[in-house]
DNA sequence: TCCCATAGGATTGTATGATAGTATTATCGT
DNA sequence: ACGATAATACTATCATACAATCCTATGGGA
């Protein structure tokens, strides 16, 4: 049962089988109240009435409350008792906690990325860097995130560890907005650049612990950034 | 307005405010299930119907969907489409990857624990380790992963970063039958003991890398044990 | 004028019932 | 034994309803 299929495949890279196109209704309710929080459609503890979500997304309750209770595992929103859902705001020290976590697992990519990659994984993080590069220099913030975003996914593929995924992406989406306005700082987005590039030749050079140190680094002038301007826009509200 | 309460609570530790005794019925939900699948009530890749749920928990569907999501997203269950949620596998390449962004992050632990804990939190540290030690000799594998957990609960407590705590209870629970079983390998228990020995004295001596190393190593040997167990269990199936 | 309390509105928390769509199983004819 | 079809069992989604609770506004009293 297994031989035609084999056959058909034979020449092809990623197989043709439409993978589940049964898309429930409600991912895209998540990612749609997750954009308008990302895009900053909605601030930093406002209110997210289900009806006002109902509108929004053109879906009934029940859809919308059961993406609120995925965003909110997420770490998206906070759903306060008899008041619903509020837009989680993130707090220098979280943020501070966040980009630790992010510096270790980022560093342990890279080791894993080194032991693991492939010819295949390999050249798809150099493609993705020349873009990154080349995305730098937009305006557009959101084009800057979505390449640094590709980056790391090649990064990760490479590594080979689904969980080490997974979390990241976890704590990215919940500094999403952090990301992009930080890359806006003068200056920010070569001096980042320049980190990646020191990534990038140890990653490819094939030392761990160098590739480790840059990862780690790269963080840590991001967390920089990223705090610095929490600490401008909210100095002691609360 | 305040000045009574402030007043009422002079002399007082913890306040004895109910905090929120509004807890959602969903949330005991979500523990049931959880717990149920924890505790092998229902077994990898078994079918979650909700109506099942519905009868196991006494709520309505609304509620059991609501949680359903929420395990999801957690990873504790997949949810086919047009099939229903179903206990996720976890396969040893997963396991793998698991404990090695666990051995970051508890790495990552003790060094904030070194770095910012206070009389307090060491205080408890070492009680809780104390318990663990004499809870390790029952034989009720739950006992033991119970005081595991409050043992690295107070370390996380001690370390002092929220998304750190937060990305370890979601890795763990991914986790905890495993945990709970590679606990029974013959002399696990007591090597886990003589290694966290070293860890609690890195820890209390201030020596962060020393911590780290020891943290690591402890992550390493259980995710041996709990891999080795994993295999034999699985050999092939699929 | 200012404070307090009560009433009313808004919103969540939970339940129920209904319908359509899809995957799995059972059935049946050949 | 095999393939097609019917029956079944769920999920996916919606609409509706009602109690509980929070917030606000209104109005009375000091």
């Amino acid at each position: 049962m297994d031989e035609r299929v084999v056959k058909a495949n034979v020449a092809v890279e990623h197989d043709f089988r439409v993978s589940r196109l049964a898309a429930p209704l409600r991912h895209s309710v998540v990612d749609s109240i997750r954009s308008a929080i990302a895009v900053g459609r909605f601030k930093v503890g406002e209110r997210l009435p289900e009806r006002g979500l109902c509108e929004m997304t053109g879906v009934s309750r029940t859809l919308v409350r059961e993406a609120l209770r995925q965003l909110e595992s997420e770490g998206l929103i906070h759903v306060l008792p008899h008041r619903g859902p509020v837009v989680a705001a993130v707090t220098p020290e979280q943020a501070e906690g966040i980009y630790q976590v992010r510096a270790q697992l980022e560093g342990l990519a890279c080791e894993l990325f080194i032991a693991k990659a492939n010819d295949a994984t390999r050249k798809a993080l150099k493609e993705a860097f020349k873009q990154l590069k080349s995305a730098m220099s937009s305006n557009d913030p959101s084009i800057r995130v979505n390449a640094k975003n590709r980056f790391y996914q090649c990064l990760i593929e490479g590594a080979g560890n689904e969980a080490l995924g997974q979390t990241l992406h976890l704590l990215n989406s919940r500094i999403t907005v952090l990301r992009a306005t930080s890359l806006q700082v003068p200056g920010r987005a070569k001096e980042s650049i320049r980190e990646l590039n020191d990534l990038m030749e140890a990653l490819l050079a094939g030392d761990a612990a160098a590739a480790r140190a840059a990862a780690v680094r790269h963080v840590a002038m991001a967390a920089e950034a990223a705090i610095d301007i929490l600490r401008r826009e909210h100095p002691a509200d609360k």
